[in-house]
DNA sequence: CATAAAAATAAACAGTGTTCAATTAATAAA
DNA sequence: TTTATTAATTGAACACTGTTTATTTTTATG
């Protein structure tokens, strides 16, 4: 065959990542394979390489699908979230692990792919990234009555290393972190004895 | 060939282990292969699934080497610790670091390697990586003028959780650290802020 | 020495990522 | 409309994996 009139290139594109995606979501990152994915797209691996350049771009469009839905989750829970602001830190920490939990393997491959340094990332690609440091970013301003400056964004970015650290050895079912129950509640309690030390009365 | 008398099953173990801890520094988990590791011993594959069973055994043996030898470092680290408690957990946290930034790909590794619930890990094992937060548990307890109770081993797993987030996102190059020049830093000033609110004063 | 047991191998299998020449389909030109 | 051109897709090849199994080789035992 040569090129085909069934997809558009973007489409194309589109059809991959979905395909990809869900196999990533079933088998988990070990057990991905380009190959499979193409065949359940219909096509032949030449065509994730002609699409998307190589494996590593491929990989990073399929975990950026990941990134989006991962935000969006967050707003949602962040919806119906209380007002107070401890309880806004919780909803969104408890929507971190709750989206990592019922999507363990996409939400694993995201830091299971390792990125050389030498290749650049696509614009859209950190901007999947972004939104979801924008978020964290955008509620502790809040809670912590400041302005999104520069010191904030310090600390979201520690706060977040907070969280998904507790994320992560809970989902590999690390030693660490085999017997405890309410690791989200745990990684909770963390952020908000951290933020007592930030917190200036509001306005 | 058959059984061979150039090593003792002890040294044979020992001597795979080595290679593929070897093997695993030098390439990292996503490019280690039991076939080069064995090669590199001077065996083929099949000693391996001899020696260990399987491959799972095989890479668990290999990161409980990292894991004493992480534990070692961290001793040796404490050895010139300062006296005043928070500079103590500092010196904690900074070994921490200091050993996974040595030996990136061997700690990576250590977590890239997804242990399946199903299979039962040896007790030499176990007690590798509880060695690791036994000296934490020590360190923390002792910082708290606290015993080594059921309470204090909990917040010790929440602590490990946090530094391990930081230095994870830092050593993968993710998003969340790339800007972040001192990420061990962080970690400690989390740790020292989270602890403020477990002291109770000195008998 | 002969034999049984253990250790190591070689070979086979099914799969992988990656590259590239050949082929096919759509588009533009004649 | 037919032809030439360009772009997309494939298929085949390559060098690897991990895993299993029958076979060989070595050692120790009777």
């Amino acid at each position: 065959m040569g090129r085909r009139s069934d997809h558009t290139s973007e489409e194309l594109r589109e059809l991959l990542v979905s395909c990809g995606h869900d196999l990533m979501a079933e088998r988990g990152f070990a057990k991905f394979s380009a190959r499979e994915a193409s065949r359940r797209a219909g096509y032949t691996v030449g065509t994730i390489y002609n699409v998307f350049g190589g494996l590593d771009s491929y990989l990073i469009a399929i975990n950026s699908r990941t990134f989006r839905r991962w935000s969006d989750w967050l707003e949602a829970a962040l919806v119906n979230a209380p007002t107070d602001q401890a309880g806004r830190i919780e909803a969104l920490v408890r929507a971190y692990f709750g989206f990592a939990e019922a999507h363990r393997n996409a939400w694993m491959a995201i830091y299971d792919h390792r990125i050389d340094r030498s290749i650049t990332i696509d614009k859209d690609d950190v901007a999947a990234r972004e939104l979801l440091t924008g978020i964290v970013d955008r509620e502790v301003a809040s809670a912590l009555n400041f302005g999104d400056d520069v010191e904030v964004r310090r600390l979201v970015r520690s706060l977040i290393a907070t969280v998904h650290g507790h994320c992560a050895l809970w989902l590999s079912g690390s030693f660490a972190l085999l017997q405890e129950e309410d690791p989200a509640g745990q990684a909770v309690d963390r952020v908000l004895e951290i933020l007592t030390h930030y917190i200036t009365p509001s306005a």
